[in-house]
DNA sequence: GACGCGCGTTGCGGATCGCGGAACATCGCA
DNA sequence: TGCGATGTTCCGCGATCCGCAACGCGCGTC
């Protein structure tokens, strides 16, 4: 899901990317293997390789010989992560967030096609803690995705609502023409909310978060299990999920309009 | 600090694993900077962006029109944590010291010069969080750091000792021969402390993790305030920390060995 | 043990791709 | 308006990196 080819660019850059991508999605990777997925010569790959585990970004493993993904991302990565001013000013509010709903809080972004979480805060309710951290969901099934799917251009969500949706569990939505009613909801009502559509037994709520200039750039959600998280109870917590997504959205300088509509 | 140069391999892709580290390290960077810093043309710095950009591991501040690391990194980073099995294993047992302990836990491996964080579960007890993962700090002044030079081979130790350690706080230990000291108590009792040498204010103590050949690749550290985590109470975490670096071992496939030293 | 098969790593020569220079557009500033 | 700095695009040339092939290695089979 979700390959999109090899772009324009610098091409042995592109393609050292792209090689990331393919060891991120399939776990590990061997060198003939690579070559065959990037299209090269084993030579090639090997050499491509090397180099990437020489700067840290990949590594073997000492038994299997073959690559994973490095500890040198990692640290790339948390260097973009303080880096963005987005995650400095809201990690705060999420841990206040996280307290007063004591479930479990995610940021996220689009990315693709897709909404990727840069910063997670784990709710001591929470039973079993999985770090979605970096993790990249479809948009049409999450909370955080719908927000953003809202607030997206009508070019843009033409696009997405062109190609076919992903039924993730039996509760997710597919239908093209339901999903925008939904999405007109959220925009009418200020936040969204899935009900066991990504997985079951897990609902979730979320709120946009917006920037200086009133774009929606991000999205705050608020998940738990479907049993502590009702349809009857998702009203209140989300009321709570959009007063933060306001507290974030005002450290990065939004102020709020008094136009009806934006 | 760690301009580890130019080193073999593809050109152009070495050149955009450095170019991405000077962009972590200064925070943003513009086209003719990043041509300087990299001595090529401002042409070739600018094609090197855009692909990078093109490819989602830089963006472009709308506003200042430089470039900044982005959320690509943190997707590939994401699964680069749930690829090494360390973490997910490390995981669990992590949330249980930190509920027990109620202080802030970290799990560190060796990255150049430094140690980088690689996982963090935040104690109940800790006052403001700030996020380590992915951070890199130095091996002499933290209590991870410690316990990897510990087990370093004597040739790497000797390496390492003879360039300048950095004073981090007045506390930080400098002298190579004091800290040569301290290892060998670290590899007698099994764990090591620092007190306030990395920030002042913040104590640590750490314990090894060992792979299933037994090399200690990995360390597992508890943190918290200098008032909380006072000289006389270390022992006792280190206690627990110590019992939870065994027990990531054991996950990693490590026994124990009933020779007396190893 | 010989053989075939798959993996990964090195030389090597030659085509390709990317580099550097230059020109151009833009912006801020005096 | 001129100046300096930044960033992008075009073009020609040459270093670089690709594909080939050969090699070493491990594994299973005949």
């Amino acid at each position: 899901m979700g390959n999109d080819d090899d772009a324009g660019g610098l091409r042995s850059v592109s393609r050292a990317v792209r090689a990331l991508e393919l060891i991120a999605e399939a776990g590990d990777m061997g060198v003939s293997e690579l070559g065959r997925k990037l299209d090269v010569h084993k030579a090639t790959a090997s050499r491509l390789l090397a180099t990437l585990a020489d700067r840290g970004l990949v590594e073997r493993d000492p038994f299997s010989e073959r690559y994973r993904l490095g500890f040198g991302l990692i640290r790339l990565a948390g260097a973009a992560m303080t880096g963005l001013d987005l995650v400095r000013s809201a990690r705060p509010i999420l841990e206040e967030l996280a307290e007063r709903t004591r479930e479990t809080v995610n940021i996220g972004v689009p990315s693709g096609d897709g909404v990727v979480y840069i910063d997670q805060v784990t709710g001591s309710r929470a039973i079993v803690s999985v770090n979605w951290v970096g993790q990249r969901t479809p948009l049409h099934c999450t909370s955080n995705g719908k927000v953003l799917l809202a607030h997206m251009d009508d070019r843009e969500l033409d696009d997405y609502l062109s190609m076919p949706l992903a039924r993730m569990t039996p509760r997710s939505i597919v239908d093209p023409t339901q999903l925008r009613a939904q999405l007109d909801e959220v925009r009418r009502r200020g936040w969204a909310q899935t009900l066991e559509e990504l997985e079951e037994g897990l609902n979730a709520v979320a709120a946009p978060v917006r920037q200086s200039d009133g774009r929606v750039t991000a999205a705050l959600s608020v998940s738990g299990p479907a049993f502590r998280m009702r349809p009857v109870d998702l009203p209140r917590i989300a009321l709570l999920a959009t007063e933060s997504a306001l507290a974030v959205s005002r450290r990065m300088g939004y102020v709020e309009r008094r136009f009806a509509t934006g």
